[in-house]
DNA sequence: CACAAAAATGCACAAAGGGCAATTTTTCCC
DNA sequence: GGGAAAAATTGCCCTTTGTGCATTTTTGTG
């Protein structure tokens, strides 16, 4: 049998590799003020290789943010299956993503994007990419307890309500302690945002 | 005094000239079966025009989308200040938006989307444009009625549940003649939308 | 340890992006 | 209407990208 465990392992280092060393870059010298040879040379690969994994600089920057990694779709969920609805459920999924180094990393990202409209699709993109995770995850765990509209619907409110803060239009203040994930800003935006959604809007 | 009017207008026959061109080549030969040089030449432009009115070929396919074209802030969401909630303001904004013409381009732009990730970014790109706008009009013409957080959150929410069918994942039959806007099936889906935006969820 | 599969690399070439200067078109103002 | 000013279009040029293909190196298996 093939277990490609090792293998696969690294091949997620060698792209994290890879992004971190653009995402570097870019807060040094700007995302225009360097070049994909330059990366390669910071991570100790070559240019024809960071095309193997990256199409372009701002993807590789923007998946810095790696919001998925270490996402498995059935460990993250099995909560869900007892005392939760589907909106507690990404409620939960939500608040444990983005972890105060998560979200300074969205910071720095954010800053890079605000004058650069390539990276900051990109960015969204990388979001996006977390939806889609979220959405089959929550759709394989409540099956058909619900019309089969609601989930698309709900995840689109939910990852649309939660944009602002990627989009940088709500400016996340973080602590400084790591320690305290409970009290961010971040979780007081997300405070608002559920209960507008729980209530429904007018 | 500088009135640019006439200029105006010929940059954005040129720039959706450009798109045009771009989008039927697209359709024609694929994303990738062309070259910008191409998109010039249908055009009547130059190599160098189109690179001052795009930023590469994708960016100019996605924005044939050109959704907020003939649109004015103070136009579009002047009905809002009587009779509305900024939800329905939006309901109506978007209902109007996106006619029967628009929602043809958009099968189109997903079609083409649904193998080139890169085309995607900038379909949703062309929609979070509108979402700006839809932000700005709204939060112009409701003032301070509403909590400051409250606009950001419902705009979000909106076009996050509007976003399946931007993305294909909800499939729009449309009606063959053009007259028939209020009964299609993007309505239809906007009909619940709406309704659990109203509702909340849970 | 040797063999097979997969990853990293080198090479080459078409194409993209963008600064700069020249040219053409549009607007302004008398 | 005509000439000056502003802006748009274009050509030129050179660096950077993207990518197919062949080759080398590394990894996993028996």
């Amino acid at each position: 049998m093939s277990d490609h465990g090792l293998r696969d392992k690294k091949k997620v280092a060698t792209r994290q590799a890879l992004a971190e060393a653009a995402f570097q870059l870019a807060v040094e010298h700007g995302v225009d003020g360097f070049v994909v040879e330059d990366i390669g040379v910071k991570a100790g690969y070559s240019r024809r290789t960071f095309a193997n994994y990256f199409t372009c600089k701002e993807d590789a920057i923007a998946n810095s943010l790696s919001l998925n990694d270490y996402m498995e779709p059935g460990d993250q969920f099995s909560f869900s299956l007892k005392d939760h609805t589907p909106l507690s459920t990404i409620e939960v999924f939500i608040r444990r993503s983005f972890t105060i180094n998560k979200l300074k990393r969205l910071k720095g990202l954010i800053s890079l994007s605000r004058e650069h409209p390539t990276l900051r699709l990109y960015v969204t993109g990388a979001l996006m990419e977390m939806q889609d995770f979220a959405a089959r995850g929550i759709a394989d765990a409540y099956g058909s307890d619900y019309p089969e509209e609601y989930y698309p619907i709900l995840m689109g409110a939910v990852f649309g309500a939660v944009l602002p803060v990627i989009d940088g239009s709500f400016d996340v203040n973080l602590p400084e302690d790591e320690e305290n994930e409970a009290g961010n800003e971040f979780n007081q935006y997300m405070d608002i945002v559920f209960a507008h959604l729980r209530k429904g809007f007018k």
